[in-house]
DNA sequence: CATGAATGAGAGTTCATTCAT
DNA sequence: AATGAATGAACTCTCATTCAT
């Protein structure tokens, strides 16, 4: 902390990481531009240099985080492939990507103020969707060649992520204990088992 | 202003009340003694005749409110009954008793400050336990009775309420426009039916 | 504290001595209703039946207690007897008699709020002279028996007064452990011993 | 209201002058933070970047003040002069020294706060010795050349002290009208006299 | 760019006082 | 007489924001 920086750092960039970390400990009302600044080695006037307000300093925090959140998945090249190799290569991977500091820090500024601002909520809603929405199409083409029942492709999908979710929100968010004495494997074996029987046409 | 009340008004539930739709609206930090004594209709000093802190009056207002949210399923008198008739009836049950304001706003003030609190998080931790131990204990029985495959039984279960959670937090919490469309039948029809065809033994 | 009154206790008293004992310890400011209240066993509300605010509590208070202060040693009759015989039975008598609670109470409230009160510095004032006046009257009747040299009888009463007035102040009020491994005769002796010998006629 | 201050103008010892005075006329409980910042120019918020809080006000205060209350008298090289030199000299200084407005205002302080808190009763007991010991050390030399009888040399400088310290007291602390008829040299040489004879060695 | 100092609005809290019962 | 409940004013303290330097 209050350290000088070198010549030439991005100051601003500085400060979003710190609010990034402060936001994420204690929320954007718990945290004070001075824990901000503390963070970021800097003085709480730097702020209003780059930011109009420690609102601003926010939602500009939640735009660069969420940019970096685009579905990463080739969902039309993955269409080729059985339910039984992706999904539960989805679920590694979702699994292992959420189990990483910052897209936990992310979550947790998301569930501590989704649920006071409209605004958070749409962006929110934006980018589950972005994420259901390929899964859904993929969903939708297994179907199309018979290798999933006929269901709503949506729902389908949620059900999916929820069942993956659920676990990485309890362990990561909650702290579950109990949660935390299964192994990632164990957690998608069982979770993707039962959806991929409970899909499997007649 | 200074009228006095009426006999018999019970201020402590009063303020309770008004502290719990205050909250939230606003979460812990972003409500104000102000805001929840104008809602209760009382002065801001009288909170402290009846609670010794806005903590305090946050913390006897959760265990008000978790109180009440014992599982109210007999466990032990369903598992006599097989898996199709008992999961679709305690996901309409869920869906139905869950979708109700206070539940809501009991949702969202937990959303709220699990992040912050490790106190917040106990309590929710112990909730969602007394909700998963009995499913689970469900489970476990239906599956030594051959009538559902041999998995982890806590998993098993959580991934039964996840798929139905997921979508009430979505319609309620995240006020999702997409999960609106869906009526309650139809979402119990679908996850029910994934996760019944998924956990039948072969 | 808290405890139901006998019937026909006088509770304007118990309200007194209760403020007394908390104002001593706490001061004007730092003493609350409620405070008094409890150690008194009643409500703050009943303090309004016989007083009509703290402060005409405090100083209903300042009159019982100074009303039993008048300078009790009869003077008149003193005049006959020298010096070396009164004064130490004096000193004797101011230091046994300030040494106990009530009377440290009753100092502490005085030193605690004369700064801040034109009105308790008159009270004091007055008292410091019931005190000083018959003692200056006896110095004079020495004086004029030659039994004490010329001086201003008031400064020589003072002077007095002063050096017992002194040790009592650090033993009692500011607790100087020094002051408290000297003996109540050592003190009387040497103050005493001083002053006879300064005060002697030539 | 907003004004910027003049560069060079040194807030925190405008605070604490304010703070000074206000204290010395209030108390530490009767005055407020806005009372002093009225008396210091700034508004109420700006305490709080000099000092952690009112306590923390207070105590730099006392530092401030009672680091200069050094006694101010060479004692080693008084010893080689006599009681009848080396003690006019005293009582006149002291009396000169503290009749002033910072000394008084500074006993005020005291007076107020002694009898409830003990760091302030600890405080203004380290001073008295500060005064005492040193002028104890040069009765003790006194006795030891002959000059003073063999007393208790603290007892006998405590005496000595208290003759002035009461005028003082009297006149400045509690405004008594019939001590100020007295002059400084009047009361100095009935007290120092009376102190003389009765210490002289026999 | 960057800071230290300053403001002002408002937060949580306390408490003397009131008053219906 | 006595209480419990209620008020409202004032208090200490925090903090987003501003701005001269």
């Amino acid at each position: 902390m209050a350290r000088r920086p070198a010549a030439g750092e991005d100051r601003r960039k500085q400060i979003l990481e710190a609010a990034f970390k402060v936001f994420a400990e204690k929320g954007f009302k718990g945290a004070t531009n001075k824990n901000i600044a503390d963070e970021a080695g800097v003085t709480p006037g730097l702020i209003y240099w780059y930011f109009e307000s420690k609102e601003d300093l926010f939602f500009a925090l939640m735009e660069e985080h969420l940019a970096v959140g685009a579905f990463p998945l080739p969902i039309e090249q993955l269409k080729a492939f059985p339910p039984e190799h992706v999904l539960p290569m989805i679920a590694h991977f979702g699994l292992s990507r959420l189990d990483n500091q910052e897209t936990i820090n992310l979550f947790k500024i998301f569930a501590g103020e989704a649920a006071y601002s409209e605004r958070i909520r749409a962006i929110a809603n934006k980018n589950i969707n972005r994420l259901l929405e390929p899964l859904s199409e993929y969903m939708q083409a297994q179907m199309d060649q018979g290798r999933l029942r006929q269901e709503d492709p949506l729902l389908t999908a949620q059900t999916f992520l929820a069942g993956i979710f659920a676990s990485i929100m309890r362990r990561q968010f909650l702290g579950d204990p109990t949660m935390l004495e299964y192994s990632a494997d164990q957690i998608v074996t069982t979770v993707v088992g039962i959806f991929l029987r409970g899909t499997r046409p007649d």
